[in-house]
DNA sequence: TTTAGGG
DNA sequence: CCCTAAA
């Protein structure tokens, strides 16, 4: 900052210190949205300030300003064409304009919508003023001798200098109707807005004080005269998906770096509308901004996943697919669209909304379809994609059951069965805890406690899962010696530990079957039950 | 309605 | 997983 441009400012009375910025006509359906950085930020000129003139509410219009809506400007560059800005004697007059606003509006267009897209339908005039309270963490827009850049004409007011050449700009405000000043601007730095209508201004936080219709502009430079990373942390909820707002470490004092390749937009006067959009839409052939790439391969990929939906369609009669499709089938064919990257829109054989089996809605069944099943199905899903050696079995169950369903389908006009739902692992285990804690046999019991999430296992589901369970058990126990482990058996859905308890299980809950046998052969009494348990995890096989 | 057991 | 008989 050179002498001249500090002494304008400060032999400026305190009215310099405070300018007025507009935004100036924008179409009134014209949206604000996390733009490019090829955005321009245009000052038009600069306005008699007036400390007494605060423009309440008047100036700064954030009712039009949909609270959840935002505005982020990153990595932006600019300059100042200083020529156009006015300059008064006593004080200046200025207006900030976001010339942004009709880019954005076609980079819009392009994008697909998202909850983050910030439509600001409204604002005609955004104007404010600049606030200087503290000369430390405000800057003021002065004029000065430096003429090429704009940031070179601001005196920040750091006695330790902020570079001024900085020319990154992390420019975002959201708008909201926040009753409170946006920030501590008692704080020399501040480093991060966290609350709405603030701007960020390459390492100058800009807020908006909405209360007093006042812009304010503070920097976050340290003391040590480099910029610290302006934040501006815009809690909305609809920011908080995908949208971090970007965070740009300047280094501001390397100066020439940033004037020879961050000036890529300029301040321009609002009326030169030609010259931005020429220079937008060069920039925007350099870099798309990122969200607009991610959400363009996004649609892509939709587009894609659409075409080879169809063409799945158009294959369904393919024998090759046909099993993936009677699986999908009988999962109703529920618009499941997995985020698994896997997928990619390019291996998606069933199309959305595919005709749900209509031999499979018997009246039981329909009763008994509700949601929760989805979200299993999904479950169901996953485990086939993700762990498949959990649920080795499942393929053949399901060819299994197609035939089933193919044949009473066919037969009967209804299925017999209804969907093989797997069971997981943590199903297992909490029937294999319900067991034993409740005892065999008290199925309902079991379900009420242990499964009392899941609808879709009945009793007699517990009741035959644990029969299994015993078998597997009791074969597993079988064969563990032998070598001949087919794929199958490797495949082993339930883990060893789990059979094992299961047997222990068995031995001290002994299944009726075995029990009543026990009980007709050799009468055995529950505590000696107990006390051979050893003996009974070998017996039971030889008994049945 | 729950359980057991066959399929 | 379904069906049915028995309790």
């Amino acid at each position: 900052m050179n002498a001249a441009s500090k002494e304008t400012m400060m032999t400026s009375n305190q009215a310099t210190k405070m300018f007025t910025y507009e935004f100036p006509d924008v179409d009134s359906d014209l949206s604000i949205f996390p733009a490019p950085e090829d955005d321009v930020l245009g000052v038009e000129h600069f306005l008699q300030p007036d400390y007494n003139k605060c423009f309440p509410g008047s100036v700064l219009d954030f009712n039009t300003f949909h609270s959840h809506k935002c505005l982020s400007i990153e990595n932006f560059s600019f300059a100042v064409e200083f020529d156009q800005i006015k300059i008064d004697s006593e004080s200046l007059h200025s207006s900030l304009t976001l010339e942004g606003e009709r880019t954005k509006q076609e980079v819009r267009d392009e994008k697909s919508k998202g909850t983050d897209d910030v439509a600001c339908s409204g604002i005609n005039k955004l104007s404010g003023t600049v606030n200087r309270q503290t000369t430390d963490d405000i800057f003021n827009l002065a004029p000065g001798s430096c003429n090429a850049s704009f940031l070179g004409n601001v005196d920040f007011g750091y006695p330790q200098g902020f570079c001024s050449t900085d020319l990154g700009v992390d420019l975002s405000f959201a708008g909201g109707l926040g009753p409170k000043p946006l920030c501590d601007w008692n704080s020399p730095f501040i480093r991060d807005i966290q609350l709405k209508n603030s701007l960020s201004v390459a390492g100058h936080n800009v807020g908006f004080d909405q209360k007093d219709a006042k812009l304010m502009i503070s920097s976050s430079t340290g003391s040590s005269g480099c910029s610290g990373s302006s934040t501006a942390c815009l809690n909305d909820e609809n920011m908080s998906d995908d949208r971090p707002v970007k965070r740009k470490r300047l280094s501001s004092c390397d100066s020439s770096k940033i004037n020879s390749e961050h000036i890529e937009s300029k301040i321009v006067p609002f009326n030169e509308g030609n010259k931005v959009e020429t220079l937008v839409t060069e920039k925007r052939l350099r870099k798309p901004p990122r969200r607009y790439s991610e959400e363009s391969i996004e649609q892509k990929s939709r587009s894609n996943f659409k075409k080879s939906a169809l063409k799945a369609s158009k294959d369904k009669s393919l024998p090759s697919v046909c099993h993936r499709h009677q699986w999908q089938k009988k999962l109703k064919a529920a618009p499941i669209v997995p985020k698994d990257k896997s997928f990619n829109g390019g291996c998606i054989q069933v199309p959305f909304g595919l005709p749900i089996e209509e031999g499979h809605s018997t009246k039981k069944r329909i009763c008994w379809e509700p949601e929760e099943i989805k979200d299993n199905r999904i479950l169901c899903i996953k485990d086939k994609n993700d762990v498949e050696s959990f649920s080795a079995e499942s393929e053949d169950e399901n060819t299994e059951d197609e035939c089933v369903t193919k044949g009473n389908t066919t037969q009967k006009g209804n299925s017999r069965r209804k969907h093989h739902i797997s069971w997981t692992l943590s199903e297992v285990m909490k029937l294999v805890e319900g067991v034993s804690k409740y005892g065999v046999g008290r199925w309902t019991e079991i379900k009420r406690l242990q499964f009392s999430s899941s609808s879709h296992r009945t009793s007699v589901d517990l009741k035959d899962k644990w029969r299994n369970l015993l078998k597997a058990s009791d074969t597993q126990l079988q064969n563990r010696r032998k070598v001949v482990l087919g794929r199958k058996q490797a495949l082993q859905q339930v883990p060893e530990s789990v059979l094992c308890r299961v047997r222990e299980l068995a031995a001290i809950y002994p299944y009726p079957r075995e029990n009543k046998s026990k009980e007709t052969c050799s009468a055995p009494t529950t505590s000696s039950f107990k006390s051979s348990t050893s003996n009974m995890l070998v017996c039971l096989p030889t008994v049945m």
